[in-house]
DNA sequence: ATCAAAAATGAAAACGTTGTTATATTATGT
DNA sequence: ACATAATATAACAACGTTTTCATTTTTGAT
């Protein structure tokens, strides 16, 4: 049987609701008893009982994660250290996997405190009334009734042009997929073009390449096929972690080198860059950074209880490694 | 405010004991009035409150999930169907990424049911008459004072041979990582060399690459070098899914086409294999199996109280695709 | 020394269940 | 019709906290 305040109460001669203001360093009690019964319960090893605690208190303390789309590396990295960001507060976290609709019925019955959505393409219908939700997704063009997080996806690819730009390339190339479906890959889309409008380069249809997909093998194929094109770039923009990877792969098929004979910047910008077979200079929103806002946010949303629909648009940071020149 | 048997007794006309009662189907009462409760309830859409239930079960009905190693497309594919297994039952998972020693204390201060423990070449020293514990693992010599789940990898290893003598191929390599700390891959490597004696197929300097690693680019840069090599393997066993996605690639780029020029059969069981450049014929524990029999066996240690040290070995699977000729 | 105010502690209700025991109701056999 | 057994329902303690309110103790001013 576990220790309770009652065993610290008769220990220390006092009654059980001093030992719950003491154990909660509340003002009401002496200083002097307050040691004295912290120290019994440690001493005794005492540890909260978590029902109890969550029976009075009406919160659960619990974060609900629902992550519907698996095995993408950044996302699962990302879910890591949301995990980690929620582990440094009182709350935890709890990982739905299934569908949107059946993971919120599952956290409401679990009367989590809140909900982390991870929405990709998406479109939930959330009771304002019920629990916090917070989505990390794209902004809509009516707002949800909900908060949303989102990396400016736009400005990144802004970025990524710009610093080519700065570094003398004129002939850039953009590999990522293209689908009209995605609201993030319009993004992204958008500020390419953009930029290189901005910076008077000119955008055709050998510097626009379509992957029509997210994934290493997508990147490989697309640059395969454009590396054997006349007039090519001199620098590329990598639409994903995993195109990148398949896009240096093709390069150094072809025997050329990275970064002389071409620059590479990759978006999404995470720890696993440095680890390529080239470590790969990167833009977009870190991702540790990402996970603080989103659990911030969240927590925020829980205790102040007003969720307005905002849309809070993440700045992306430009990591400099081996891959441009 | 939320709905609880109280309100449903007062609706009912009834004392909140009997509504409980009627909700737990016990048959203390009359069918009728059970009926006619359990309407009530759902009527007003009653949520039991987990806190109470659990603050007088003395249970949390929920499983932690340890899981220090990240990143391993494997490793995530099991953690989602083990939440998916989990899901299906009673129970619930929290997932905790930290290192061990500080996961198993975070678990300890939750009270959860019990943990499941991703072991990588982790001793634990675990207090048995504390929190019911599953290792998801490799049993060691003297077995430790927690029950392990394992593959068996050695025999996988040895079927894997088996498959390609079936099909008459004589000069087979193993491409894998050949560390003497990591078991797991020790086991694979005996079960290579094994089947091998036991056909009369020579084992020898050419057919043993060692790629020091598990990765993607390690299998590719193993392959490239051995493919220079005379005295070409016609077939090919891989050590993991990452490494075998890199003997594709080598494979390919030396213009050598699977299954007509080399044959490849992978380790590991997941449904991504499907997905690969070539969709690849692999041997191991089918991922499903593993996540039912972990979860099963968690929940079994949970309410049987009775944890012996077993070691479960899983049987690996064959599933035949298209790389084998 | 006396008393009021302030500080410290204690008693007890509340949270929403489950499960045990007590009570009321119905059925059964004479 | 009556005792007895079986059945259905109600009452209430218990789980381990937090929190409110009541009580006791200490402090400080007179």
């Amino acid at each position: 049987m576990n220790v309770t305040i009652k065993d610290i109460a008769k220990i220390a001669g006092v009654s059980y609701s001093t030992v719950s203001k003491a154990l909660n360093n509340s003002p009401l009690v002496k200083s002097d008893t307050k040691e004295r019964i912290v120290a019994i319960a440690k001493e005794i090893g005492y540890e909260p009982n978590f029902a109890a605690q969550r029976l009075v208190s009406k919160q659960t303390k619990i974060i609900g994660l629902i992550w519907p789309t698996i095995e993408r590396v950044v996302l699962s990295t990302l879910v890591t250290k949301i995990s980690d960001e929620i582990n440094k507060t009182p709350y935890s976290m709890i990982l739905s996997v299934d569908p949107v609709q059946a993971s919120l019925e599952t956290f409401r019955r679990f009367q989590v405190d809140g909900i982390i959505l991870f929405e990709e393409n998406v479109d939930v219908a959330v009771d304002p009334s019920s629990t916090p939700l917070l989505s990390y997704g794209v902004a809509r063009k009516g707002p949800a009734n909900y908060p949303i997080i989102d990396a400016n996806h736009e400005q990144a690819m802004y970025e990524a042009v710009k610093y080519l730009y700065a570094l003398n390339h004129a002939n850039i190339a953009y590999i990522g997929d293209f689908s009209p479906t995605d609201p993030m890959q319009v993004q992204k889309y958008k500020g390419f073009v953009k930029a290189m409008k901005d910076f008077n380069l000119p955008v055709e249809e050998h510097n626009l390449i379509n992957t029509s997909g997210l994934d290493w093998y997508d990147g490989y194929t697309a640059t395969r096929k454009f590396l054997s094109l006349p007039n090519r770039p001199t620098a590329i923009v990598g639409g994903s972690y995993d195109i990148s990877g398949g896009i240096i792969r093709g390069i150094k098929e072809a025997n050329l080198d990275i970064p002389k004979d071409i620059s590479i910047i990759s978006y999404d910008n995470i720890p696993q860059m440095e680890n390529m077979e080239i470590p790969l200079t990167s833009i977009g929103v870190p991702v540790d950074k990402l996970a603080i806002e989103i659990v911030q946010s969240m927590i925020k949303i829980i205790e102040e209880k007003e969720s307005q629909p905002v849309v809070i648009k993440m700045t992306p940071e430009l990591t400099v490694r081996a891959s441009c020149k």
